[in-house]
DNA sequence: ATCTATTAATAACA
DNA sequence: TTGTTATTAATAGAT
């Protein structure tokens, strides 16, 4: 689209075909941004180019969970990697955490991509704010799982406190048992079911 | 591109919605092949419609053949090794708040990886009150470099002030030393340099 | 779907 | 890479 007609086959200028591919992709990235905002749509992209570099974009959540949604609806596709998620089925709850916090990982990776790759090179201060505030997020949903194994520690702790009392005051009942029948002159040491080593 | 440009926000109405949403799609996986043809490169591409619809493309194999393929690249390497072979002599003063953050992703990712490959799964406490902290450091550096910035703008606009200031004491001087004169009499027209329209 | 007036992308060049 | 410019390609709005 420009200065000439381009013929759809590889370009075999090297240069060429570098310059080419540099700006094509980053038009086919604005593309797919584009049609995710007008459209609400959900988009994944990956690049590999011809040296086997990969540009990836991934317009809402992570890639994971892009192609997680894909392995979805796609029953017929299963990966290693797959498979190997659906195993820890013992902790559910904590899996949506991990989950959150890649995806913040993403964000806040791409934000320092940004910093090194973008513009002057320097984050603007309206980046920095946006940085922040996904740190507050994170550090929130860190502080929550965190507060939920304390929980869970709390409540067993509870649970086990109130087995060891009531095995305590089984325990006292016995032997104020056992002091009674002392006090009602000792003959009770028959009614145990232990040896006694005392004579 | 066309009759009237067009905001990039989503399109609240559904019918204009919907017919953008299927011609950008068109023209998105067209923008995909002529890329992966042209410059040799390998490309997929998916697409979630609002409402749940998977459009997809695969350049060369199998899109599972791409997923897998990006699976084993580790996009996270990739993109720091991008990140780093940009302009590093741009900012010598960001530099070090950079190589902080960075190091502080690679401990996070560290805790991430091990919450995945480790025992059971889950992050123990321990682990999470660690990267706890981590964060609480990050938000730290991300807050100074903020505070870093927005200082530079104080001291900018102080510049600026100052010479403002400055430019306006000399020319009030300029009026009042042109009053004085005119209050003289007004022979001293003939002392400025300027020459003066009225007669 | 199909048809244009316009805008957006980009090939060639620097 | 990045920017500029002449052209082509994509597409918004209308039909």
């Amino acid at each position: 689209m420009a200065r000439g007609k381009v013929q759809m086959k590889r370009i075999e200028n090297p240069v060429h075909r570098q310059v080419t591919f540099c700006k094509r992709r980053a038009g086919l990235l604005k593309k797919a941004k584009e049609l995710s905002v007008l459209c609400d749509a959900e988009i994944g992209v990956f690049i590999f180019s011809a040296h086997g570099k990969l540009y990836e974009m991934a317009t809402k959540g992570t890639m994971q969970g892009l192609i997680e949604r894909y392995m979805k609806a796609n029953p017929a596709a299963q990966t290693e990697q797959a498979a190997m998620e659906m195993q820890p089925a013992a902790v559910p709850d904590a899996n949506e955490e991990i989950n959150m916090l890649k995806q913040e990982i993403e964000i806040l990776q791409k934000g320092l991509s940004y910093m090194f790759g973008g513009g002057a090179g320097t984050m603007t201060l309206n980046e920095l704010l946006l940085l922040e505030k996904h740190l507050e997020i994170w550090i929130y949903h860190i502080r929550s799982a965190k507060m939920d194994i304390m929980f869970q520690e709390i409540n067993l702790l509870r649970n086990k406190e109130g087995i060891l009392k009531a095995a305590n005051k089984y325990l006292q009942d016995k032997v104020e048992e056992n002091i009674g029948n002392i006090a009602d002159f000792g003959e009770i040491t028959t009614n145990t079911d232990y040896p006694l080593t005392i004579p």
